[in-house]
DNA sequence: AAGTGGTCTAGACCACTCA
DNA sequence: GAGTGGTCTAGACCACTTC
């Protein structure tokens, strides 16, 4: 995407820019089958290599849909793909040019609830790290983040300076690339959030709760609870 | 990603979950310099362009970065990346297996405030179409779908069955593979809220604005306001 | 100058689909 | 059997980085 308008700079993407406007000028509509590797050798005098090359690349994308013994199809354009980037509160804080704090709350070692074990897939009572952190952009509070860790994937989780490093980037340091899913909810504010995040009378929070693990074992989750009217989630919508 | 526990079908799938578990097993720690295009030809005895295309592939992924002349480097895993989808409320219902309806409150044509002007990039007093639906699950409102569009963009708008085609079906036709950016929020429901969607006392809505555009015009904004017991965005976290 | 990645070529073998 | 995409090879030229 985003080179609909460049001149393509390579033989691929000389393909690419001329497939996408034959599909955005309606010329091939959603279904219609676009020209074969083959095909696209005569036409722009490339190797099979090259044309392969731009009808993947376009495939990745979601652009074209191939099917091996039949040919490439212009996709059905049926969903927005919304992809939000999601990072260390003290990293996103920094980068709007404001100053971070992080306020310990709680950093406790204990028993975990029946609901608690079903997540992390451990037996009832086994023991979890419970994280509370209070995080400041210019002396406002703008999350409260409460987080629940395996023991067995930082077993050393509660010895660290959570007001200097994050314990996002702490796990992310221990566990890169992990997988995940991620719950994005609007809610009524508890007594305790209105109070800790300076709340307004009857302003509401904008909750993500965030659950990632790894191949081995869940490693955490978080929710992070953010002031309604302060707080806003922006990304970017991306075709698929 | 996903491939991480699997067992590579091809050649560049075996360099790809090679490459893969040494850095999950910390053996290349964010920055370290992975092996060269030539050095998995020798390590892997295959040819350069299929070493290539798996350190280009990891590349696309954001797992390495690549500089020329220098190497590939284990990029920081400092951020995640959530994906969501956002398509058509009416899909979405059906996904759930739930019943859907929508009923049109207001399908008009109107000049252009300031703002949305602005939004539009057209002059102020420009005519826009203005369409407020309220869709239905199993008979109970859970989206106030409120969208304007710029006539430019889909002249015939008006002329629509909104409770046959929905307005993002129909916008999604005309205007394929756009570009845009939305904005997730928390937000106290006005009173018209509360009553269009049946909201409890204090309830919240999670709203979802988003802006669409091509390579030519900006085609609709649109504002989704859901309620926010009875609704969660939900969405897959991916390293990047 | 040596090593890196970016791109491309002109072949090849395979599995698949359709007639 | 003819056409399709999936994958791979053994070269090539280029721009870039570091020494």
């Amino acid at each position: 995407m985003s080179e609909t308008s460049q001149r393509p700079t390579s033989r691929k993407g000389e393909i690419r820019t001329e497939i996408l406007s034959r599909i955005t000028r309606g010329d091939w509509p959603p279904g219609a089958r676009v020209s074969s590797e083959h095909e696209l050798m005569a036409q722009f005098g490339v190797s099979r290599m090259t044309a392969h090359a731009a009808l993947a690349e376009l495939a990745r994308e979601g652009v074209l849909r191939r099917v091996k013994g039949l040919g490439s199809f212009v996709a059905p354009p049926l969903a927005h793909l919304t992809v939000m980037n999601v990072g260390d509160p003290a990293e996103e804080i920094a980068a709007r040019g404001a100053l971070h704090r992080a306020e310990v709350i709680l950093a406790a070692e204990r028993p975990a609830t029946a609901a608690e074990a079903l997540v992390f897939r451990l037996s009832e009572g086994a023991s979890l790290f419970h994280l509370v952190i209070r995080h400041f952009e210019n002396d406002a509070p703008v999350v409260l983040e409460d987080r629940l860790v395996n023991p067995k994937a930082a077993p050393d989780f509660l010895n660290q300076d959570f007001s200097r490093q994050t314990a996002f980037a702490y796990l992310m340091a221990l566990a890169p690339y992990p997988q995940g899913r991620h719950i994005i909810r609007a809610t009524e504010a508890t007594e305790r959030l209105r109070a800790l995040l300076h709340l307004q009378p009857n302003e509401p929070c904008l909750e993500i709760e965030r659950t990632t693990w790894t191949a081995t074992c869940v490693v955490t989750q978080v929710r992070l609870s953010h002031p309604g009217q302060r707080f806003a989630l922006i990304g970017a919508i991306e075709p698929r």
